[in-house]
DNA sequence: AGTCGAAATGAAAGCGCTTTCATAACCTTC
DNA sequence: GAAGGTTATGAAAGCGCTTTCATTTCGACT
């Protein structure tokens, strides 16, 4: 038995390109030594005799060898893979943090499976399931619907970071960004600027960062001194056209306002487009913020003035702390305070 | 030996929530029959009894039964999962390709390995590298920079299926956008608007997209009679930066232009932003076209004339004709021709 | 000098599944 | 009705690696 491989790792080792895929096995028989120790060599498992492991790193060196992550899968060990349940894999939201985790993950060892949960939490389940059946060591949810007990009875069988959420569990780390802040920060910044009557574009309610950006709203009005309005908080849902059309509702309203604050930049430049639509300017007539500081935000006419989000960070981070998980230490990561950006869409209050 | 499995499986039947996970084992000493004649079902390699068969469709589905990727990629079968190597995974365009490739895969029961290759050769060879070495069944490359003679080779060993250039060899499929036509529709229309004399901003010269879309400006320019203007033509790189600076240096350049053509929309939204910091208003005083026709394009402020491409229908297709590849079919999909979008970026020449 | 525990190493048993290979059970055919 | 050819089916051999488990080899200690 193993005939062919014993034959071919004898041949190879003179042969230049090996033919087939180079295995441990040949390894081990080039550096003369047993299969075992390769591999405890490979994964650190045990100490091995200096001699022995310059061997083994020769004739993987000579051989080109490289582990093949599938049969160590199998075998019961790490598949080097780490799920990753985003909601949506185009969004230029999200899209940030994929970057952010794939380019901490990659230095590890380790490649992200991304998942597109849709913003449905039957959808998210599903993705978990696959994960699981394609055995990835951990799994990084990107603030998802789930249930937060659904996310803790992961976590019991592996290890979970999650985004947009705080929460505590055994061998699950959240990371949160501190999107009151946020909102405070961004409205209290058109506050300063003289604004009363702020408009406020709500995103997703589904979604705590958006019911979180409210509160800071309202909590920067208070602090002002300034009474909240219902009638200013137009309802949206992150996209676009919402922006668009919560325009469209405020102005049919016949509110009066000289500032608009919307949940998501990308609510912001549809806002932006609804405003230029009725022939009003930003920020002359009307000042605009936003939030996340997406990578065109600061291309838009004019640059908008946001919150940052650190999208790439945010994904760098929760993959470190997944790495931190898996090494069994406890994950340090913290995301920087919000920060605000003011460029050109919002301005000094006239008169 | 295995004693434990048989045990549970054992157990297991009248159980209600099997406690490990399932294994085809299991399945098949609950359905009666041979672990092989478990596998043949399930991959349909052989006739098998209508009795086994169902009694073993029964067992599944009590046990919840769902093959396990991993082991099945070992054991030298599939592995249920396509790598794509993709250059930036938070590309606005190329997320949308993404998405049309994890739509048209999941339904097929295969899982899309997402790999960023950077726009660098030597990075994306590491990419398939990691993908092999993962097992993928077959590669879908988007638009890479990696040689046609490597891609060929790749395909010797594994289906693939490449976008954005033309090329035939066995195993390898190839999608191309029809960019020349792209462009010369572009141009054409601001031409037909009464634009002589029209800028092109290019795109990154080492795309073949890029050159592609220039000759369709030419073809266009020779077609109505107007000179080709070298003047006129400023470099990019496919950023919104560029367009901002290629606006600046045509302006100081002091050239005469009443038209715009940028080889992609995030460099007409560079373009329309410099242009506005210049006091010049778009369409009025320059009229605009990009090329892409991004989502956020038609929120842009004013919304981009520009060439529409089917970003999401490239993906799916692409998945489509890897799946068509891997059944061993000739795949016959066809990308759309270009489609020209008129929004507002681009006017009548007044005069 | 002889014994005992630690350290280094090899042999072998899986991981869960696919795939020969061989066997047993059926049909045909003359 | 015996020989030859199919079909279903099970047993067993891997896929490439990790991980006990057992063995060997040493240096340390009384």
């Amino acid at each position: 038995m193993r005939t062919k491989s014993k034959v071919i790792g004898g041949a190879m080792a003179v042969a230049q390109p090996p033919n087939g895929p180079v295995t441990i096995e040949m390894v081990a028989q080039m550096a003369g030594v047993s299969l075992s120790t390769v591999s405890r060599i490979l994964n650190g498992t045990a100490t091995v005799s200096e001699a022995k492991t310059r061997a083994v790193d020769a004739a993987i060196a000579e051989l080109g060898f490289v582990p093949n992550p599938v049969a160590r899968g199998l075998a019961g060990g790490r598949t080097l893979s780490i799920g990753v349940v985003t909601q949506a894999i185009d969004s230029p939201f999200y899209g940030a943090a994929l970057r952010g985790i794939e380019d901490q993950l990659d230095p590890a060892g380790y490649s992200p499976l991304f998942v597109s949960g849709h913003w449905n939490a039957a959808s998210e389940a599903r993705c978990i399931d696959v994960l699981r059946s394609r055995r990835v060591d951990g799994i990084i949810v990107l603030t998802g619907r789930m249930t937060d007990q659904a996310l803790k009875n992961c976590a019991k069988s592996l290890p979970v970071v999650v985004t947009g959420r705080t929460l505590k569990a055994p061998g699950l780390f959240s990371l949160n960004f501190d999107n009151f802040e946020g909102g405070r920060m961004a409205t209290h910044h058109l506050i300063q600027l003289g604004h009363r009557r702020i408009a406020f574009i709500t995103g997703d309610p589904a979604h705590g960062d958006s019911t979180e950006r409210m509160r800071g709203y309202r909590a920067a009005l208070d602090a002002a001194g300034i009474s909240f309005d219902p009638a200013l908080v137009v309802p949206g849902e992150y996209h676009e056209v919402n922006g668009l059309l919560a325009v469209d509702r405020l102005l049919e309203s016949r509110q009066r306002f000289t500032a608009i604050f919307a949940a998501n930049d990308q609510m912001a430049f549809g806002a932006a487009l609804g405003l230029q639509r009725r022939s009003l300017r930003v920020p002359d007539d009307v000042s605009l913020v936003g939030f996340d500081d997406l990578p065109t935000s600061q291309f838009a006419i004019p640059p908008l003035s946001t919150v940052h989000q650190p999208a790439y960070e945010l994904g760098r981070l929760a993959a470190s702390a997944m790495l931190d998980l898996l090494a069994g230490n406890k994950p340090g990561a913290q995301l920087p305070p919000p920060r605000f950006v003011a460029r050109e869409s919002s301005r000094r209050l006239p008169g």
